[in-house]
Order: C-alpha cells, then structure tokens, then sequence
DNA sequence: TTGACGATAGTCT
DNA sequence: GACTATCGTCAAC
C-alpha cells in the first residue's frame, strides 16, 4: 500500500517548498470506480497576498478566491478563458491565500480512460502536459473545487521516488505577464529533461 | 445588470 | 505565429 500525502504535507508555511516536494508525487481521481493519475512532473507556486500573479493578491477576497484562504490539504479549482479548469492545491493555514498550480502528469494510471477523455488516438505526450490537459484527463472540474485531498475522489500519493534537487529545474512562471517584478520571479518547477512537461 | 477579461488549447494560415 | 472558443467571476454602473 502506497502512502497517501496527509495533512502535515499541505499545511506547511513553505510553498516553494511544496512545489519542489510535489515533483515525483503521485496525483490521482477515482470517477465511477475508474482511477487515473500519474506523477506530477510540473508545478507553479503561489505565494500569497503579495504575489501579484496570485488570484489572492492585496489580500483579494471573493466567492472565487476564498478556497484559498482555508486550511491546506484542498483543491482549488477555477475555469479559464470560459473553457478550461485548472487544479490547484491549496497550502499553509487558515488565512494563509496560497496554493500550487498543477501543470502537468506523467500518466501512469487508467491510460485508457485518459485517452478517451482527451480524445486522442494513442499514448502521446500531449495527453498531460498542460494545466488544463490534465484537469480534463482526469476528470477534475468546478464540481471538485473544495474538495479535501485527505478523503475524497482526488488525492495524491508518495511512492517513494526521490527527485534531485539538481534535476529540478526552476524558471518563470506561464501566462502571467500582468504580474509586473512577481511575473520573474523563479517559481515554476519540472523535472529535467522529462518528456511530460508543458511547453512553453 | 452589464461588460471586460483570463495561471489555455486546438486549429488554421 | 495568429486567431478564437466560451463562461464564471468581479467590479463598475
């Protein structure tokens, strides 16, 4: 039996740090009985109310963003560009607004499934390797937003492989150019020279 | 109540 | 490389 990620993991005040410690972890959804998931092999960190590419920046409060205010260990999920959802899990404490955007798995679990939902012929490295690609391989939607990552359809898992700190790459987050000096800054994380990583 | 907009992806040129 | 699909969210009216 593999070890599901528990409370401790999310709940610490270093977000970078989790990002780090999300690659080579495992992500899984169980829908009708049917799980898929894979590793994670690329992250974003969100630091909180100063980080200007954060939905919670200047301490930002709504209906939206308010996931990110409660306690660590939950999804946050919310729609892009009317089309798209993005997964991201929620860390730190209550009142602490920050969380790790999930941009790509490597599939390992439920390929068949994975394919179908992506429509896609065969086992190609565009099925995961993008925020929105990944959400919908594995059935993650709006419905999910809120859900504790402890005891629900969605949950992550260490199965033990251990991710250099040198084969981590670090560099500029994606899509975020509003973001003025906090658009530079180094918070995207994937592993090196893994064919799963979104391109930029 | 309205309108502008986005932490993207797929298609077309 | 450019174009656009498509809708929940949010701030302003």
């Amino acid at each position: 039996m593999y070890n599901k990620l528990d409370l401790d993991f999310y709940l610490r005040n270093d977000t970078i740090q989790i990002s780090k410690d999300l690659l080579g972890k495992f992500l899984f959804t169980k829908s009708k009985g049917i799980i898929t998931g894979g590793m994670i092999v690329e992250t974003e960190a969100y630091t909180g109310i100063t980080d200007r590419a954060s939905h919670a920046y200047n301490n930002k409060k709504t209906t939206r963003t308010k996931t990110m205010y409660k306690n660590g260990g939950i999804a946050y999920i919310y729609l892009c560009y009317g089309i798209h959802h993005l997964f991201n899990i929620v860390t730190n404490q209550i009142e602490h607004p920050q969380a790790i955007l999930i941009r790509a798995i490597e599939p390992t679990k439920g390929l068949n499934k994975i394919i179908s939902r992506r429509k896609i012929k065969s086992n190609q490295y565009n099925l995961t390797n993008g925020p929105a690609k990944l959400t919908k391989a594995l059935k993650i939607d709006l419905n999910d937003n809120n859900l504790c990552l402890i005891n629900s359809r969605i949950w992550l898992e260490d199965r033990k492989i251990l991710i250099r700190n040198s084969n981590i790459i670090k560099t500029t987050r994606i899509g975020i150019d509003y973001a003025g000096e906090y658009a530079d800054k180094p918070w995207r994380f994937y592993i090196k020279d893994n064919p799963w990583v979104s391109v930029k």
